[in-house]
DNA sequence: TTGGCGAGTTTTGCATACAAAACTGCAATG
DNA sequence: CATTGCAGTTTTGTATGCAAAACTCGCCAA
């Protein structure tokens, strides 16, 4: 007899609703861009039916920005919204972290110190790219060990939107050295179950993390500012 | 001359979202229940792409579920998902009490005050209904004075999640009590600016809140399973 | 030169048409 | 009697058409 249900089809195509996250997360649309219907749907091959349910959920998610009869936009965040998603942030990941080191099995524990050494390899070679993967990938692996899916889907859906801004953030050295800091400790705390230690620690990197960006955006803001007016 | 611009117009129809978020928070669909395209169309009085668009928020928002080629169904909440929704809206008030005590203007404090004394005349006159409103009611003001619009933005998000199965929330006489007490407690600490205790207390009052949510859907599915086979 | 007006164009929002998938009920079969 | 196959129906998913709102851009007047 012939084989049924191949576990893998030569390539299903990724939904429209995906696609079109993955372009605003990545920056394809620069924050503030506007989503020209026809364009998309012509880009995406699809018509704009299916097109704007998918901007529709992307708004609900908070990725883009609905103006009535004018369309969406990516959304752009001020840098009070900036603070604001990271203290919130902080507070998830604050949570994750105490449920994660009651929760955390062996095995998860494993993978993300091993996680925590190529980050430590990724720091040495100064390689920012890799360092940035890791570090997104440790944080999800935390935040997923806490053990409740609403906590670690709501944290996703919060972090995609500053995952735009993700690439502009080229630390300093002694930034960039005290996070590598605050993430041993981090590890030390999660495999030493200090609960109470890991929240007040992620609640901390985290409140570190939006004053560089923070300063970032000032900065950024700042150099706009000399060159266009 | 004609009056121009009448500030408010003779009831402008509310839009589709807001009227279909409405009636699935209030329960009018019960969990579970099918959203047909065509019946609902025809009830809210639009054509199905904009009730498509509706439903594909919501269920950005969590409160209805997909089905890919067999539509949608509002949100059905196993035990876990209660009990990680409570843990979850008690990281996240925990975190909008300990702001709002350091950040409440004197105004909103006094009206929180005002707020929590009807509540007290409700409970004394076990006014259900009334009780359950201004209980929504203060944790949203307290939410709201946190100052933090994402964190009150998503709080209220995954609020309405539960808002489903509030109806069922009868409680016995003694957890009334101590959620009463629990309450005088917080305005108590909110006046005094104690960040760290109202953080404290607010974490535990949701704590025992999902308790008692969770007793009573243990309750109800066990009258179900006596009654359905 | 600048500001405002208006016709023409573009774009969004809604309704509808059509194709594909899922469901229903019945009959036939083991 | 249970199960399976199948035709008809229903429902979802996508494309397209049309009206209304917004935008563009040139022209005119101050």
């Amino acid at each position: 007899m012939a084989e049924i249900l191949p576990l893998a089809r030569p390539t299903a195509p990724p939904p429209v609703l995906e696609r079109l996250r993955q372009r605003v997360v990545e920056g394809l649309h620069a924050p503030g861009d506007k989503l020209n219907e026809r364009e998309l749907s012509a880009l995406l091959q699809v018509s704009r039916t299916p097109l704007r349910e998918a901007i529709r959920m992307l708004a609900a998610e908070g990725l883009v920005e609905l103006l009535p009869n004018r369309g969406a936009v990516v959304a752009l965040l001020s840098a009070q919204d900036v603070a604001d998603t990271f203290e919130l942030i902080a507070a998830l990941e604050g949570q994750s972290g105490e449920l994660a080191a009651q929760r955390i099995s062996a095995a998860a524990l494993a993978e993300v110190q091993a996680l925590h050494y190529e980050m430590l390899a990724a720091f040495t070679r100064r390689d920012l790219p890799a360092y940035y993967r890791l570090n997104a990938l440790i944080h999800q692996h935390i935040t997923d060990a806490a053990g409740n899916r609403v906590l670690s889907q709501t944290w996703a859906n919060i972090n995609a939107r500053l995952q735009a801004l993700r690439f502009r953030s080229n630390f300093d050295g002694a930034k960039w050295q005290r996070a590598m800091d605050e993430h041993s400790r981090m590890i030390e705390l999660l495999a030493a179950r200090d609960a109470d230690g890991l929240r007040r620690l992620m609640v901390t990197h985290l409140l570190h993390k939006r004053d560089a960006v923070l300063e970032l955006m000032q900065a950024g803001s700042n150099a706009a500012e000399r060159i266009s007016p």
